[in-house]
DNA sequence: TGTACATCAGTGAACGCGCGTTCACTGATGTAC
DNA sequence: TGTACATCAGTGAACGCGCGTTCACTGATGTAC
């Protein structure tokens, strides 16, 4: 790869933060055009920004600390996306639809940050901060204090919110990298396949909670048809 | 890395089939133990199997080709998982739920098969012959059959088995790579975690086809409310 | 206002490595006579 | 039954490459005097 960008000019005295900044953009913009972060190298990154591989470690301890940050950077834009979206909604319920859609959007819309994101840095050895730092996400934050917003309405029982914030979180991850893994499916428009995925993960929650928590297939059956007799 | 594997036998005349798979076996081996497909390199697994790297182009063109072998192989095995699951089971909606809870059990235990079986290969050019490939997948057949099978029994409405078919695998694929990504969070027994998903996402399609096909949140919130007054 | 100097952002060249793939070859196997 | 030979599974050595990272350095910037 030749040199892309000219050099950039050398920042002032105490300004060295500023390349920090730049070298994380620079990373996720080639990032959004590979196939993982094995892919990209300390050296296209270098070059996009106008500068020379070793700069690049006077700000990042390694490659690996440079990934953790776009990660980081990453999940506070998701984050900004979901608020931003549930902001003018009022109800807890019309809340959780909007987080859902503007999370499924963003990951359809940026599909290798998003892998990257949730799906690449699998850690063998159980380091035991992960979880906390899951947990104190911000979106994961926004999201099960809306779950609980919704026990409170009476949309699902009261209870511990984390099982239906992973189930619902689940339902939209799981559309969601299915979106970008098999992009040749016939999609169509991301909301209009979306929306009823998570209507649906909602309201199949909703509803087994009123059938006591846990339906088997023959409690659904029945119910099922009890619904339909009584409908007429 | 060091010949761990003793030099094989050399193959009889006719036989170099066996090879052949040998390889594909000793793949699955080594990326079992990887974080990808690019970390599996064609000297490992030939080392693996006790030969010299060259030797893996007797039987496939290149890399690539070895790996589409390999995804192959895992689908194959993961259809014959799900179709050992519902063998005894009657009613489509039962052996919906075995499909499932085989299809999480199977990327639970087999993560980095799973992975890069279903979100690794990400074709950036549409070539026209993945989308009938992914229709004509054994496991994917088998799905849609059943929920053919559901409809006819009057769980779903009727209609084109596509989208639930693809609604219910990503409910499927959503717990199961979330569970995959993030092992630390505290998910518990596969079974008991997938089950409540997988009947949630069932019987929310099911009650979203009661309710006229796609429902808004301000209609589950009706309905709900209206559910638990007739119920007293 | 002018100059010597410490600071530190960024450079240039090189390191050792493992990779996918190639090529001319070897030598056991099975067959033709 | 014995021998010459074609076949072809597998070898050994090498190719060029891009990678992460290191190290001694340079030279513009800002400050002390």
């Amino acid at each position: 790869m030749t040199q892309t960008t000219t050099r950039r000019k050398r920042a002032s005295r105490g300004s060295g933060e500023q390349l920090h900044a730049e070298i994380v953009a620079a990373t996720k913009g080639l990032l959004a055009r590979s196939a993982n972060s094995d892919a990209v190298s300390i050296r296209a990154v270098a070059d996009a920004v106008g500068v020379t591989p070793p700069s690049i470690y006077l700000h990042f301890a390694d490659k690996d600390a440079l990934i953790e940050a776009v990660v980081s950077d990453v999940f506070a834009e998701l984050d900004a996306a979901m608020v931003a979206a549930g902001e003018a909604v009022e109800h807890p319920l019309e809340k959780l639809r909007a987080y859902g859609l503007a999370y499924v959007r963003f990951a359809v819309e940026h599909p290798e940050h998003y892998r990257v994101a949730t799906m690449e840095r699998c850690p063998i050895e159980g380091q035991p901060g992960q979880l906390d730092h899951v947990l104190a996400d911000a979106a994961f934050v926004h999201f099960m204090a809306t779950v609980r917003g919704c026990m409170d309405a009476g949309i699902f029982a009261q209870g511990d919110p984390l099982p239906i914030t992973l189930q619902l979180w689940s339902a939209a991850h799981g559309i969601a990298s299915l979106m970008i893994a098999k992009p040749f499916l016939p999609w169509g428009d991301i909301d209009a396949v979306a929306d009823p995925v998570l209507c649906a993960a909602a309201l199949g929650r909703a509803t087994a909670d009123l059938l006591g928590g846990k339906p088997h297939p023959q409690q659904i059956i029945d119910w099922l048809a009890a619904q339909r007799a009584s409908a007429g």
